[in-house]
RNA sequence: GCGGGCGUGGUGAAAUUGGUAAACACAAGGGACUUAAAAUCCCUCGGCCGUAAGGCCUUGUCGGUUCAAGUCCGACCGCCCGCACCA
């Protein structure tokens, strides 16, 4: 018997679709548009089994919605910018447009093995001047349209490298190559105003009805949007006045602190004549800038001697401190202190021996003798202690005290959001150069549009001190585009985001002169199915759905929304083995008895086996996907990959699981090849009379492609691999069958190869051409399910007595409720648990079950 | 610390709206074929009791709602993701 042969066989076709260029697309308005996207990987090295996962789940979206009569995009590229290349530039000594260049042929070249169904002409890598070139014309063109400006933010600094440090090149606070304390330090930097957009892009979450329901809380959480009011404080002996943000006006009565961050500017310039203060912020900054670091710190203050005028009550003072949780950038960097009702607060004054006054009381305790003893309040209740507040409930006690603020001129009410605008200066040399320039008389001036791009300097050291660009001894030296007088470059480089933040549009028309060609980006925006991991689910999706508003208000496109549908993928995990030292060691190291006992493959070192965890390349539980594709060819990596489990759950990679793909596959190409009975001749007619056998399992085939639509459609596709299994069982069955049962055979073995294509699409397409077929299978349309196929004649019901399953019983489709009560009474193990007991009532659900409650 | 999620047999999982828990596989055990092995085919397979019929228990833990809970609500435990300069 001839063995399937993947190596030949897939090489085969990946050959004939390219010659044929079936997946190159173009504008074509007769027919409905289906954009399919995973996210474009970063040129690491070499692909991994994530990258294998992402882009299997968008071929099967992609070559279904193909069969479907789509006119499918479908393109890959590169995002090619990023801190890696600089490191490994550092330490191999090579360039970051080598190194990344390499790893895009390599990476390339192991992608074109999977058989992904990639429009190739649009490859566009993010590096290359003829990408970022548009993204510095849009940056130009965001800035005129007041977009963009310039703000001073907060870096980590290593004072050793002179560098700034990325929050991952922080460890336990230290430089990760100099092992120096990490310092906060100021830089301006350019900013995207996002926040312009924050209500609007809050509204149209709702608009994304395809969408993950978490991923868009997350975003409305990040988003964060919360109302309440400013207070503005007298700072007793001083002229300017503490302006605090809070959501709880309604408990100003309660205050007994004000606190504001070691970055707020009075507490800056307080410092100056302030030693102990200095070195107290100096503590404060050597913390992380991540909100992270921040808030897991312990919580501190430094009493600065000031005092706040409470608003409502004469004479009353609050002492001012500087607070070590209290961020710069949210709200106005400053708040009051309400201990009773809010638990940060109330720590805060136990540990400084402040007042806890109770200002609302719960509906069930009374007013007299509540009181808060190491846990804060924070529901609803009626005002108390509080003047004219008092009797008032939450929400009406937040409108008046607002509205005494505004009248009193100390406050009104306002919206605030968590979100803040977005950094996009990078002090780095592998990234996209801003297009700007310092001139010592017009100050910053925009390059002109016809000197983009700005492009980056071939020859630069790396890992000197400082910025890589800064230290170009030319590079930086230009003339200003206003005056002609000497000037300076930018240095700094775009966040790497920025380029994430539009390339599906330029896929549209990637090698078009003009950034975006609106005739194609309003003919295939937007992205109908993205494709990638959780991980992503603010920041990349957030920056982009900015990023289309911004590219709209500035007439490049006309949508808002990005990304139709999205579907976010869980991670490649697998177990994680250890030497008897400790020591990592990678799945092909070790090896396993028929006892099974673990050992080194040499036999020498004992194993322990750990849980199964994401694959990294630090605990070396990885597998290489080249590998398994040599071993098993790509239709069984593939597969595996879809058939384990659902897309966004974690999926654990064992090597039996990859075995059992690769049986299915060798037993699809024996059905195919050596069937009991021989199918019909392609095209032969359906005959009058079929054995029963054989119209069952004509009907399992229509609702198979029933079920299989719904599950693709929905991203079920691991049920999707299990019913098309259990299809292939039915109709394997059929063999030494009937010899009027050919027909039902072909038919089954068509319809099992046609719906595995979009997931095995190599042997699906050999096995089409084997069952006689002159056509591709990818140019087939998908089959349809015959309604007339998917009726039930009969139910089977399960019959409960008092909650508990005590039989079925088998009735016509949409029986009455009385007709299957009185059937299930009449079973045998339902009367005998009935027991001649009094019947209180029978629940009847039509066609799925009948409780008897006793 | 804050935000989000997940938890079902030895394993991956399935169970449209609350309605027969464990579909489809993997692993394991037994058998057939073979000189032998591989491959393939057949059978068993959540736990306990029982020769069987059948019974009892079981969806991380505890509690609640309901005729009925894996599914809804509350508390807890464990793991994972994100926290703005990793991509």
């Amino acid at each position: 018997m001839s063995r399937y042969n993947f190596k030949e066989t897939e090489a085969k076709w990946q050959g004939i679709w390219e010659d044929r260029g079936v997946f190159t697309v173009t504008v074509d308005h007769d027919r409905p548009k289906y954009y399919v996207l995973e996210m474009f990987p970063y040129p690491s090295g070499r692909i991994h089994m994530g990258h294998v996962r992402n882009y299997t789940l968008g071929d099967v979206v992609a070559r279904f919605k193909r069969a479907q009569g789509f006119n499918v995009l479908h393109p890959m590229g590169w995002d090619a910018f990023g801190l890696p290349a600089e490191n490994a530039a550092i330490a191999n000594n090579v360039h970051p447009a080598k190194w990344t260049r390499e790893n895009i042929d390599t990476m390339r070249q192991q992608l074109k093995t999977m058989g992904l169904s990639y429009d190739w002409s649009r490859e566009l890598a993010t590096c290359d001047p003829s990408y970022y070139r548009h993204e510095q014309k849009m940056f130009l063109d965001f800035l005129r349209a007041g977009l963009v400006y310039r703000k001073e933010s907060w870096v980590n600094w290593d004072p050793v490298e002179n560098t700034v440090l990325a929050n991952e090149q922080v460890i336990d606070g230290k430089g990760w190559r100099s092992g120096a304390d990490v310092e906060k330090r100021q830089l301006p930097q350019w900013v995207f105003k996002i926040t312009d957009f924050a209500e609007e892009l809050l509204a149209d979450l709702g608009s994304l009805d395809r969408w993950p329901d978490r991923v868009r809380l997350m975003q409305e959480n990040w988003i964060g949007r919360s109302t309440g009011a400013f207070i503005e404080f007298d700072i007793a002996g001083r002229d300017d006045r503490l302006k605090v943000f809070t959501t709880r006006q309604d408990t100003i009565f309660g205050a007994s602190f004000c606190a504001m961050s070691p970055n707020h500017p009075i507490a800056q310039s307080l410092s100056e004549n302030d030693p102990a203060l200095a070195s107290f912020i100096d503590e404060c900054n050597r913390m992380g800038t991540s909100e992270a670091a921040i808030e897991t710190a312990e919580k501190k203050g430094f009493d600065t001697g000031l005092t706040c005028r409470h608003p409502f009550i004469g004479g009353k003072l609050l002492p001012l401190y500087v607070a070590n949780f209290v961020l710069m950038d949210y709200g106005t960097g400053a708040i009051f202190g309400c201990p009773a009702h809010d638990q940060r607060d109330l720590d805060f004054a136990r540990k400084y021996a402040l007042d806890v006054v109770p200002v609302v009381c719960p509906a069930d305790a009374d007013e007299a003798t509540f009181t808060i003893d190491d846990e804060a309040y924070v529901g609803d209740g009626a005002i108390i202690n509080s003047d004219f507040l008092n009797g008032m409930e939450v929400e009406a006690a937040k409108a008046e005290a607002a509205r005494r603020l505004a009248k009193n001129g100390d406050g009104e009410a306002t919206i605030t959001y968590r979100l803040r605008d977005w950094g996009v200066s990078r002090q780095r040399y592998w990234g996209c150069p801003i297009p700007v320039v310092h001139c010592a008389t017009c100050g910053i001036v925009p390059v002109r549009e016809a000197d983009l791009p700005v492009q980056l300097p071939e020859d630069v050291t790396l890992g000197g001190a400082g910025n890589p660009l800064a230290a170009h001894p030319t590079w930086k030296s230009t003339a200003c585009p206003s005056c002609g007088g000497d000037a300076e470059r930018e240095t700094d480089t775009f966040d790497t985001f920025v380029e994430s933040s539009w390339y599906f549009a330029r896929f549209c028309s990637p090698t078009a002169d003009e950034s975006l060609v609106r005739e194609a980006v309003d003919y295939w925006l937007p992205v109908d199915q993205y494709i990638g991991g959780i991980e992503h689910a603010v920041l990349h999706l957030l920056y982009s759905r900015f990023f289309t508003r911004a590219l709209k208000a500035c007439g490049y496109l006309g949508i808002k929304e990005p990304f139709a549908g999205l579907q976010t993928q869980g991670m490649i995990c697998h177990e994680t083995y250890r030497d008897e030292n400790g020591a990592w060691l990678l799945p092909a190291e070790i090896t396993r008895d028929d006892a099974g006992a673990w050992s080194t493959v040499d036999g020498n070192r004992a194993v322990n086996v750990g849980r199964s965890e994401k694959m990294s390349k630090s605990k070396k539980n990885v597998v290489d996907p080249e590998h398994i594709i040599e071993t098993y060819g790509a239709d069984t990596a593939r597969l595996f990959m879809l058939s384990d489990s659902p897309p966004d759950r974690d999926l654990d990679w064992t090597d039996s699981g990859v075995e059992g793909a690769w049986r299915y596959v060798n037993r699809l190409w024996r059905m195919v090849t050596q069937p009991g009975i021989a199918p019909a001749e392609v095209g032969t007619a359906r005959p009058d009379k079929l054995s029963a056998q054989a119209a069952d399992v004509e009907r399992a085939i229509h609702k198979t492609i029933d079920a299989v639509n719904d599950d693709l459609e929905r991203f079920h596709f691991n049920k999707a691999v299990a019913r098309i299994r259990e299809l292939s069982n039915v109709v394997e069955a059929l063999r030494g069958g009937a010899p009027g049962d050919a027909w039902v055979m072909r038919c089954g073995l068509e319809t099992v190869v046609q719906m595995i294509g979009p997931m095995m699409p190599h042997v699906a397409e050999e096995l089409w051409h084997q069952l006689g077929h002159e056509t591709l299978l990818v140019e087939t349309p998908w089959p349809q399910a015959n309604p007339a196929m998917l009726i039930e004649e009969s139910v089977t019901i399960a019959v409960q007595v008092n909650g508990k399953l005590r039989g079925t019983v088998e009735l016509p489709a949409g029986a009455a409720k009385d007709v299957a009560e009185t059937a299930a009474l009449a079973v045998p193990t339902v009367a005998a648990a009935i027991d001649g007991k009094a019947i209180r009532k029978v629940i009847v659900v039509p066609d799925r079950i009948v409780n008897v409650v006793l």
